[in-house]
DNA sequence: ACAGGCGATGTCAACGTTGACATATGTCAA
DNA sequence: TTGACATATGTCAACGTTGACATCGCCTGT
């Protein structure tokens, strides 16, 4: 009962009282086949609940299976599963299939989730590195055709398509928004200096906007916070300084939380936020958090688009792609010095 | 170029001068091997890059494919996405692959994702059912000894195992902790009455707390919102009620925002509020979010081992795990009416 | 009446890997 | 010296599917 074998093609063949093959024309609709013959398959088909075995057909036809791999750094972190839907519906409605794992934030478990998909074959690799991640051994892939596109952060050590947010330009449009409310010491909390891509780009807005505004760059203002507590710890010791911010920049949306939380732990909404991504409740906190807004989704999308156009045989140069990002006023970050 | 063969298990025993045969041997650490022999093919292995090949060892090995097949609603909520990690992490600890897709809450795309999955052939399926799904026909695969495991929701027309999470005890006791608090009109804003399983059931607890109170069940006191504008619509009717509820139940985790949002943009901060599942920003709302939080993760976790036990041979009859909620008081629960 | 063509189906091999079984050395005890 | 046994490797077929090519009627035009 439980060792039942899955009906193959041969016995949906055999029941109807023709070849294999026969069975595989009706099934891809291709070539001249009878319209009782097909009839007759399909009802053995439906009879005997036969389901083609992909691997099979994908080892036949072609060395690449139907289906695209995409590793993202973490499953519960809702930028990196709005993300991952949007790739998903774009790879879907052209009939593919996604394989989806996380990385845990670790180059090691990314390595070893891309060699786990390099050996399904998969048509296609995305990838959302991870913090300290490296990319030098996928040279022989990309080489070999496979075609790569990286999100949200680039490849390192590796020429490859890429997806990106604005973060230096988003950035430096929330920090000068700070600046044309006339603040003139505010703060940074980000992730941990060098490590991510996303957090340097940022970091360079905020410099961008305090260059552009003639204003002086102080390190004493820039604080690290990996995640809410960090982030909540790190807006404490701003607040703490001598001469302490008027207003705060939040590298990313768990520094955003974090400064939010510390905000409101100490009582205080009189300092100015402007927080890089968008929150649920962003509306409804006391102020109304204004953020520098991503679009995941749109993220996704293009990285999708441009992997299906790759495996529709476009061969030219790696490309950078940038999704603009939006500043959403909503309070927060109007507070006056 | 970009037509480079990948490199067979072939290619290696040709450039060290053996079989096939001994390459793979070599590669799965079977049978003997002299020492010489297994150095030189693992140094053609490294020189060619090669990369065995898992759908033709899959599809010689067993009708089974070492993957896992996931289906859940939606990527970007996050409680799904941090479902899909726990499920993630353990199933990976097994040396098992997890496909992941996402059925957008539609029976029709859930089942055309179960399709997939079987033609591929995974060695087992997880489901978070869709709204309005049937798995009536999934009957064969189970008997055909492919395990199936349901996640957050049962299965419909179908005996399977299944991880759900209290969700009708902890409701009782978020409407009982109101009840405590001196409430005696309390609303309750869900999901559509009659698709979803969870709501059914936290309505049903929703309902066990009025009784065990001894206070009467008010129809006009329910409203349905299935996402945050329509809950926050929903709220807002309740809250115009001639004889107003004095505190709320929220059934998710979309009609707790949209019933923090309405109230917060009608200024009314008296309004007694417990949400089923928790926000990440709950403690900071104003007041702190008193909600019944579940584990989402350990959900996933219970179901990815109940599946691995299944794949190690456990026949027993199915089984139905349910993860314990936990009442995290903050504030809005506590309101006096 | 017969070549030519087309429609319907069949035959065979191959994709990359491994299980079952076979073969070729070498070693050692009787 | 021989046979028994272990070690190291090879041969072949099979997993389920499909591409290339073959076959077999039957219809059509002349």
């Amino acid at each position: 009962m439980s060792g039942m074998r899955r009906p193959t093609m041969t016995d949906v063949a055999r029941e109807v009282g023709v070849t294999a093959k026969t069975v595989s024309r009706v099934l891809n609709d291709e070539g001249p086949v009878a319209v009782e013959t097909r009839e007759r398959v399909m009802a053995a088909v439906r009879k005997l609940g036969y389901q083609p075995n992909l691997m099979a057909r994908n080892m036949r036809v072609g060395a690449r299976d139907a289906a695209i791999g995409l590793v993202i750094p973490e499953m519960g972190n809702p930028f990196f599963g709005t993300l991952a839907g949007g790739v998903e519906s774009a790879v879907r409605a052209r009939g593919l299939t996604l394989i989806v794992g996380s990385s845990d934030e670790t180059a090691d478990l990314e390595q070893s989730l891309i060699a786990t998909f390099l050996a399904r074959r998969v048509s296609a690799l995305m990838v959302v590195p991870a913090a300290a991640s490296d990319h030098r051994h996928l040279r022989s892939e990309r080489v070999a055709g496979l075609p790569i596109v990286f999100l949200d952060r680039p490849a390192v050590g590796l020429t490859a398509d890429c997806v990106v947010s604005a973060n230096r330009e988003g950035s430096r449009a929330g920090v000068a928004h700070l600046i044309a409310h006339g603040h003139r010491r505010i703060g940074f909390v980000g992730d941990l200096p060098a490590a991510l891509y996303t957090r340097r780009e940022r970091f360079q807005g905020y410099r961008d906007a305090l260059d552009g505004a003639g204003l002086p760059f102080d390190r004493a203002l820039v604080e690290t916070g990996h995640d809410l507590e960090a982030a909540a710890r790190a807006t404490l010791r701003l607040l703490a300084l001598p001469d302490p911010p008027t207003a705060l920049f939040t590298g990313n949306n768990f520094a955003s939380m974090g400064a939010v939380v510390a905000l409101s732990r100490a009582g205080r909404k009189d300092v100015a936020l402007v927080g890089f991504d968008d929150l649920p409740l962003a509306e409804v906190l006391d102020p109304p958090l204004t953020v520098v807004a991503q679009d995941p989704a749109a993220v996704g999308a293009a990285a999708a688009e441009l992997v299906l156009s790759r495996l529709d045989g476009d061969r030219s140069k790696a490309r950078r792609a940038t999704v603009p990002t939006r500043l959403i006023v909503r309070g927060s970050g109007e507070l006056p010095p």
